[in-house]
RNA sequence: GGAGGGGUGGCAGAGCGGUUGAAUGCACUGGUCUUGAAAACCAGCGAGGAUGAAAGUCCUCCGAGAGUUCGAAUCUCUCCUCCUCCGCCA
């Protein structure tokens, strides 16, 4: 029921607004009231916020708008003594005459308006979100702080394998040479029992989602439109990301599947009793992985193809900060219930994400590498993509529409988890042990060998 | 793929190219009445932006974009999207 009526809403969707400032990430009147402060706040990320430039054509927007309004306006009253006229019987060709020189001067500046709206617009698109102030300082992952860890790395009394070799090794498991034969590198074909593991770890953290968290879930589109990216911010920024489809249509591959649910609010005006909203769902991801060559060559740590079940809050402003701690926890749910040791890590601001102001990565431990790796993200990006997709809830205290904040989160990457049960969970003669909590998906099976 | 019909405020639904930002109904908010509630009656009620201390004033928006015009929700073109029928198809 609360599916079907968010669904009759998108249907009966706003007009996108025209104003293409409004478009922007940073709160315009912000920019205009407390430059200064954004741009100190924004150097956390390692971003410089061109105050002079900003200044500078804001001052002529406004110009321009003042004049461009004030010749609407005279053209507004003019056409209408026309009517008035025409309608009494009296000769309008003193009026027409006197509106030539309008026409054209309002033409001119409308342009003049348009382009400049345009220029202001465009790089307030690139403009990243500005950080939370818990976020530590730091230029990369190295400064990003381990706030929690849970579990405790298991002792081998052998020398442990990685999945790579422990997948291959096994009677039905990952096969990557007839991955890179039918497409190439960064794909992995999974066989019998392994793949059977592989949806079975989709199936169960639905499962908790969906029974325990409170999480709608949500069946969506793995092509999305331009619009739909721009809205969560992987446009236009990061368009080197992505795989863009050839044909009539402008589509793309979803990356995650953060980009078609959060986008289910793009344009809405949501009653607050709504709120939070609170979806799950499970989507294949698809990644170009351009810049990261030779990261991560081997396995399936970092595919161009992969499954994720993805946790999307939608809530009120100050709402943002607790529901970031409680989307982070259900993630955090997934692992314990998985026993794998893992560690919450708080990322600095140089190591953030575009659209949020805070993020905690979950890593996973994994043996081969003697390290823990990103498992989970997740992220609050406050209104940053709230106000590139005008989702808006109504403020009953005010009466007026306000920006929602969205939260987002892996829970989790379903490959890297099927890594870290391969790595944490072999015995010395390859075989992999299932979690507990998995065998009744796997239909009673407790071992891969 | 072929043929046809639509897209207007939270919803439903009017709208001869000129005081229409938009009738009307429902919903919603405030008030009167009532022991209370309902009903009835009265009033209010779209969004965004500019300017301003505020009140206010002004601009824009009737799926999107372009055009015609002194003036467009209303006329023209393109696109998107929804619906109905036929064909095809999982």
């Amino acid at each position: 029921m609360f599916v079907s009526c968010l669904c009759r809403h998108a249907i009966n969707a706003h007009p996108a607004l025209t104003h293409s400032l409004e478009k922007s990430m940073l709160d315009p009147k912000r920019i205009r009231s407390e430059p200064e402060l954004l741009a100190k706040q924004l150097l956390k990320k390692k971003f410089e916020l061109d105050i002079a430039r900003l200044s500078k054509l804001d001052a002529a927007r406004k110009q321009l708008q003042l004049e461009t309004e004030a010749l609407q306006s005279e053209r507004n009253s003019r056409s209408k003594m026309i009517g008035k006229a025409k309608a009494a019987g009296e000769d309008v060709a003193s009026i027409l005459k006197s509106m030539a020189s309008i026409k054209s001067d309002l033409e001119q500046k409308k342009e003049q308006l348009t382009r400049l709206q345009q220029e202001l617009s465009d790089y307030l698109m690139t403009v990243p979100n500005v950080p939370d102030v818990t976020v530590p300082e730091g230029d990369d992952e190295s400064a990003n702080a381990v706030i929690a860890s849970w579990g405790k790395p298991r002792q081998f009394d052998f020398e442990v394998k990685d999945h790579a070799e422990l997948g291959e090794a096994l009677q039905q498991g990952l096969d990557f040479a007839s991955a890179s034969k039918i497409a190439g590198a960064r794909f992995v074909v999974m066989q019998g029992r392994t793949a059977q593991l592989h949806r079975a770890l989709i199936q169960f953290m639905l499962d908790i989602h969906t029974r325990e968290h409170g999480y709608t879930e949500l069946y969506v589109p793995y092509l999305v439109n331009s619009e739909s990216l721009r809205g969560t911010g992987q446009l236009p920024k990061f368009e080197a990301d992505l795989f863009k489809l050839q044909g009539p249509q402008e589509y793309y591959l979803i990356p995650t599947a953060e980009v078609p649910v959060t986008n289910l609010v793009r344009d809405e005006i949501i009653d607050a009793e709504r709120l939070p909203l609170k979806f799950t769902s499970h989507t294949p991801c698809f990644r170009s992985e351009a810049g990261s060559y030779g990261k991560d060559t081997k396995g399936m740590i970092r595919q161009h193809q992969f499954e994720k079940v993805e946790l999307v809050q939608v809530v009120q402003p100050e709402a943002s900060n607790q529901a970031l701690e409680e989307l982070t926890e259900h993630a955090e749910k997934i692992l314990q219930l998985l026993n794998l040791p893992y560690r919450k890590v708080i990322l600095c601001g140089g190591d953030l994400g575009f659209g949020s102001a805070k993020t905690y990565d979950l890593e996973v431990w994994l043996p081969s590498q003697n390290c823990y790796r990103e498992i989970s993200s997740c992220s609050c990006c406050t209104d940053f993509q709230a106000r590139r997709m005008q989702a808006r809830w109504r403020n009953p205290s005010t009466g007026k529409p306000a920006l929602v904040h969205t939260v987002n989160g892996s829970a989790l990457a379903i490959g890297r988890t099927l890594v870290a049960i391969f790595e944490n969970f072999q015995d010395a003669s390859g075989k992999i042990r299932i979690p507990e909590i998995l065998v009744p998906y796997m239909h009673g099976l407790e071992t891969l060998d």
